[in-house]
DNA sequence: GTATCTGCAAACGGTTTGCAAGGGG
DNA sequence: CCCCTTGCAAACCGTTTGCAGATAC
């Protein structure tokens, strides 16, 4: 019960009503290491909220995303997914499985830099995407294609 | 018209028709720099051919992409995005303004290869997607948002 | 008590598909 | 001349929006 009262504070206190709704979105994609969908969050929350819609988990993540609780991936391939790891890292993306991984790596951070400095961007999305197939999807995919037409 | 002649060849070298749309949409996004999306190729091409359609754009886009002419950008945030440059480089995404910039950096390559070997992934995509603001948009940012609500 | 929030349903935008007519080889 | 391709329109799918009734505070 300890999480959940953190939560209705951060809700509270940028005067977001702590809705059961809410907490019940925020609680599962805040301890979900799976990067979850829009879409998973809702399968999940609806076990305990049955009659919740959609839109209103859209909504808690976007609200979450206001308040620098979960991040926001592009993945376009796979659609909108969120991360509650809002620390810098690099997001592996399987393109066959749709699985990510986190991972950090200092020699990344520093070739990050250089390219901040080259370019003069500023890299505001702290989370960074790759995108390839992971080992198992690599087995997986030697079985199947030894060329892939159409 | 040296070219043209070359892409006709690499269409009926796969089997592929070399309609004069398909020519149009792979001159169009062969040349292009700009990273485009299927609606501007589809723009451009309609000045030559006004009657194309968007779904003999898409057709020709996946055509191209199966004979490794181009690349497709996920870009979620943005839409699709499709690459003449199928080298190994990085593609600096301005959130803002959707420019996307092309880069090469040893550093990063090596920190890839790095992390292609912690992880086990084989990156299939050469064309990796950062995501930040651009100098111009920054210069533009700082003078409207201090704080961005909503 | 009231402004915010929910849940439904409909809108949306980019991509994909089905199909009859057209054109490449 | 046949099959592939085109162009249109409709389907699609994830996300967003509008709104009337419900609820947090």
């Amino acid at each position: 019960m300890g999480p959940d009262e953190q939560i209705v504070e951060v809700f509270r206190s940028k005067g977001y009503k702590a809705t059961p709704q809410r907490i019940s979105v925020a609680r599962s994609v805040l301890t979900s290491r799976e990067h979850p969908s829009a879409e998973s969050v809702y399968k999940e929350v609806k076990r305990v909220h049955p009659t919740i819609s959609l839109s209103t988990v859209y909504n808690t993540l976007h609200v979450l995303k206001e308040l620098n609780m979960v991040h926001e991936l592009g993945l376009n391939c796979i659609g909108l997914r969120f991360d509650p790891n809002t620390k810098p890292h690099i997001n592996m993306v399987c393109s066959r499985c749709g699985r990510i991984r986190d991972l950090e790596d200092p020699l990344f951070e520093e070739a990050l830099e250089r390219v901040e400095k080259r370019t003069g961007y500023k890299i505001t999305v702290q989370t960074i995407e790759l995108y390839g197939l992971c080992k198992r999807c690599i087995r997986e995919g030697l079985k199947i294609s030894g060329r892939e037409d159409k």
